[in-house]
DNA sequence: CAGACGTGGGA
DNA sequence: TTCCCAAGTCT
């Protein structure tokens, strides 16, 4: 056995998860996601639940199934479509990843999402979590899936010192829900711990007098159960200004553009614009040119109608936001094109073009 | 491994 | 206001 698990000799693993189990059956939240077992949608909510938090999920989630009822359904509807679905969820490389697996489950498996650990952790953004979680959630297989509150609530229960933030780490948690995992309800055990994170365990001021595993806790028996887990933390964000421009044709469209497939808001939709690299002050005619340069148009900017933050977990962009003009021989392509302020509901865009499109609504 | 990758909410 | 997130994965 690993050192940092010597712990588990001081539980009874029969009635932690019992005590455990009972009280997810008792307590736990009808969410959307739980009403079946359909392994695609819980593959779905696994995906959405990433990062994110279940309150944000439940309208996405909601919508998603009735947009893609199922595999076949995601598994040929267009990407636009599906990136309008993901709008404002954030990660947005999640859902395209997430399109791209179900179309490969459709064909390569005939529309059956794959129940071993081999075929289903190859799919694209299926990581050992979401592999985890399907695998005992869906399909009743006893592997362990590991995410921040299982180490949270893990690392008290067994009083473990591990730094969560390093990605090894994961590994002790792993091998720690495989000594204690129920063989008989591996689903209800995983879901069990997470739950217990979310509503009990919490990240500050756990109800430990509400624990129903309080008396398993070594955490609790030593007094640390504030101070775990471990968690080094590592925040840097850049400062990036911008400046995007509303340009308007003849028709009372906006000129927009589509970002490229890759890295930030890959393929989501943007006003045009430009970095503005500091410290050099720039007057609208030198943002013309910079604009003029980078795509290549005949760009003039009219009126500056104010400015906005946008604030990324690793970037702040602040954007001045420009009402401008652009010069004849342009014309659109799968890149750039002008659409109808209604016409913005056919596309995807990032939370920073609605704030700007507010912006532009109060100035005309 | 460290950094990229979104967003809205709570303390 | 500022910080830290919330059911991670990819490169």
């Amino acid at each position: 056995m690993v050192n940092e698990l010597k712990n588990i000799e001081n539980i009874s693993i029969k009635n932690f998860q019992e005590d455990l189990i009972s009280w997810f059956k008792a307590e736990q939240r009808d969410l959307p996601w739980r009403k079946d077992q359909d392994p695609y949608k819980v593959w779905v909510s696994e995906i959405m639940l990433q990062q994110t938090r279940v309150d944000t999920v439940i309208p996405y989630f909601n919508r998603f199934i009735e947009w893609f009822p199922t595999i076949e359904d995601l598994a040929n509807a267009n990407e636009d479509k599906v990136l309008k679905a993901w709008e404002g969820l954030g990660y947005y490389s999640r859902v395209r990843n997430l399109h791209s697996a179900v179309k490969e489950v459709n064909t390569k498996y005939d529309g059956k999402v794959p129940d071993t650990p081999k075929e289903i952790s190859n799919l694209k953004g299926v990581g050992p979590y979401t592999a985890g979680a399907i695998l005992s959630i869906a399909y009743g297989i006893p592997e362990p899936a590991v995410d921040g509150n299982v180490m949270r609530v893990l690392s008290r229960i067994l009083s473990i010192w591990e730094d969560i933030a390093k990605p090894s780490t994961r590994k002790v948690f792993e091998e720690a829900v495989r000594q204690v995992i129920s063989h008989d309800e591996p689903s209800a055990f995983n879901q069990a711990l997470m739950e217990l994170g979310a509503l009990i365990c919490t990240p500050t001021s756990p109800s430990c007098l509400l624990c129903p595993v309080r008396d398993h806790c070594q955490g609790f028996h030593e007094g640390v159960e504030t101070e775990l887990p471990i968690k080094t933390k590592k925040n840097t964000q850049r400062n990036v200004e911008l400046a995007a421009i509303i340009v308007k044709d003849d028709n009372g469209k906006i000129l927009i553009h589509k970002r490229p497939e890759n890295g930030l808001l890959a393929n989501l939709w943007e006003l045009p614009n430009v970095e503005l690299h500091q410290p050099i002050v720039m007057e609208r005619a030198q943002i013309a040119d910079l604009f003029s340069e980078t795509f290549d148009m005949n760009i003039k900017l009219e009126k500056n109608i104010g400015q906005i933050e946008h604030i990324f977990s690793h970037l702040v962009w602040n954007i001045r936001l420009y009402i401008g003009t652009i010069g004849a021989g342009f014309s659109e392509n799968n890149e750039w094109k002008f659409i109808t302020l209604d016409e913005i509901e056919q596309h995807a865009f990032p939370v920073s073009f609605h704030k700007m499109l507010k912006l532009y609504k109060e100035y005309i």
